[in-house]
DNA sequence: CTGTTGTATGATATCGATTTCACTTTAATA
DNA sequence: TATTAAAGTGAAATCGATATCATACAACAG
């Protein structure tokens, strides 16, 4: 079934039909005809021609580091929502961290395949940036603040900072931090950042530098912890990156808190299902990640209708969980 | 650039640049003369007149109920790296569980969109059948059994049978069961019945009655872990459908544990992290969920690339996680 | 009555590739 | 040497839509 068999069902020309579904100019006998033909054939416009014709595959292109990832399930659903109901798909590429998968999908995604691009990295280099500068389809990071281009991320430096702050009240003056890659701005330096100055600012900034760096597992977080209590024995209070690292801290200290000069609690930050099932539970920081990647199709969505040409950063808030 | 020109700078005519792009007859002269013009030019030829004239798109639709979820992230990780191999890329839809969703990305991926279909339902009803049968696209279903159609499954009944015999061994003889919905073969009914001939085998079938049924979260598990207990007040174990239900149910237990007869441990089903942090962790069963999204994928590619025809059941088997 | 505007229409070119077809040249076989 | 097969080539048709353009007719203003 293609255009030109509907064409001579309904006794008129191809563009007639083509303006039926364009909303052109059409009287209403022949809008009737072709209706009558199309509902009794199911006839639907090839996609694929109708792209080689327009140059729009109502496709997003969406990249992220990993999928089973309780942060990223929630921004890859966010996007969703709101592609769906703009009559959108996604296209979605996985890179593993891998930063020549991350380029690789960039320029595969450019090569006129999708319409748009989110971005959701951990780590945005000089690479990154040059084919950033070069891409022809418009493209949104999430998560990641990067001035000049479209971004939409989190407030993680004061939401580490008031975490910080909150922690040291409810008596744990005493931290410790496992952190992330310094290289991922967001989660890596951002929330250290709000972790040192909120020391400072409580009077403990010679504490700040009781810091090892994890990667993005609970495995990591259990040695991790346990590398940091071997090297400050009088730490009662460590807070986390994120909240996969933390509940590795718990799991750590369940199993050897005993041993330990005082009692030592754990804080993560994500609000993921993990920070309620770990005993106890532990002190986490809501970040509004579906909000996140909803906004990025959005802002991606205001460029593809042109309503707005302008750059945008949007910084989202957030907000403490106590256990 | 476009093949015209391509064609025009090196010499030749267009038909002989598509050859060289696919191992047509062509000399060496006219093959380095395009090899030489395409570098310089740095180009691809356009992806949507390919699939215009070869009807082959290179997308696979992946559909399923839910991302921010362990399993199913894991699924999806094993698709994609056996797609991306291949050169194919993903066109991802979430359905939220809700079956007309389901029913809609189906037809939609069908209108030619995709080269075939992976589908990871909960629930497959009348209705999908029906759409699977009209399907023109070759679809894989990973994580159910359904007879007639190729799919890619778990053992679940003989991994809660295992699951129920190990707990019983261990001294847990007074069970109860958390499932879900039996309207979802895989986990809700062939692991419930796994649980009710493990009780039966091992001498308790007066027992398997003790069940209740949650949905997919953690706030569900923890909910009817109280609903069971209170129940069933000599319980000393609870065995769950899945990892989420179990830590949920571990959550409630070291809240109330105290006030109960007898100490109660659980056990879970998917080897997440979850199995890991709870306090105490508890024994779990895995899954090789990327292996299924793997095997899925292969499947697919065997059927297009017409290897074979004949329909493909793989069921794929399991190993107990002690704590 | 002439000129303009808005509505309506279909023929045709176009998007950018692949595929068919007819034809030439070269190599291998009888 | 004659015959056949294989290698190599480009013109043109094709995939299925949209965009442009020329044209026609009606209503209406001057």
């Amino acid at each position: 079934m293609n255009i030109a068999q509907i064409a001579e069902l309904a006794g008129v020309s191809k563009a007639a039909v083509s303006r039926y579904f364009n909303n052109g100019y059409i009287s209403r006998e022949k809008r009737e005809a072709i209706q009558r033909v199309v509902e009794e054939t199911g006839y639907r416009p090839s996609l694929q021609a109708q792209t080689l014709r327009t140059k729009k595959t109502k496709l997003i292109g969406v990249i992220v580091p990993k999928i089973a990832s309780a942060s990223i399930g929630k921004i890859v659903e966010g996007i969703l929502s709101v592609i769906n109901e703009k009559g959108y798909q996604m296209l979605l590429a996985v890179t593993q961290n891998d930063p020549e998968k991350e380029l690789e999908y960039l320029t595969a995604f450019d090569e006129k395949q999708v319409d748009g691009v989110i971005l959701a990295a951990t780590v945005l280099g000089t690479a990154h940036k040059q084919i950033l500068k070069k891409l022809s389809v418009p493209v949104v990071i999430v998560g990641q603040q990067l001035s000049g281009y479209n971004c939409v991320y989190h407030d993680d430096y004061h939401a580490s900072y008031d975490l910080t702050k909150r922690m040291i009240e409810t008596g744990r003056s005493s931290l410790g931090y496992i952190g992330a890659t310094q290289q991922d701005k967001a989660v890596g330096e951002e929330r250290y950042r709000g972790f040192c100055d909120g020391m400072r600012h409580m009077g403990y900034g010679d504490q700040a530098e009781r810091m090892v760096t994890a990667s993005f597992t609970v495995a990591s977080g259990y040695e991790k912890a346990k590398e940091l209590l071997e090297c400050y024995k009088d730490l009662n209070g460590i807070i986390c990156a994120t909240d996969s690292i933390a509940a590795g801290a718990a799991q750590y200290l369940h199993e050897h808190g005993g041993g330990l000069s005082s009692q030592v609690i754990v804080a993560g930050q994500g609000d993921s299902d993990m920070s309620r099932v770990t005993n106890p539970p532990f002190m986490t920081v809501h970040y509004f990640y579906e909000e996140s990647g909803e906004t990025a199709v959005r802002i991606l969505m205001e460029i593809l209708e042109e309503k707005k040409e302008a750059l945008q950063e949007v910084k989202l808030g957030y907000y403490i969980v106590e256990p």
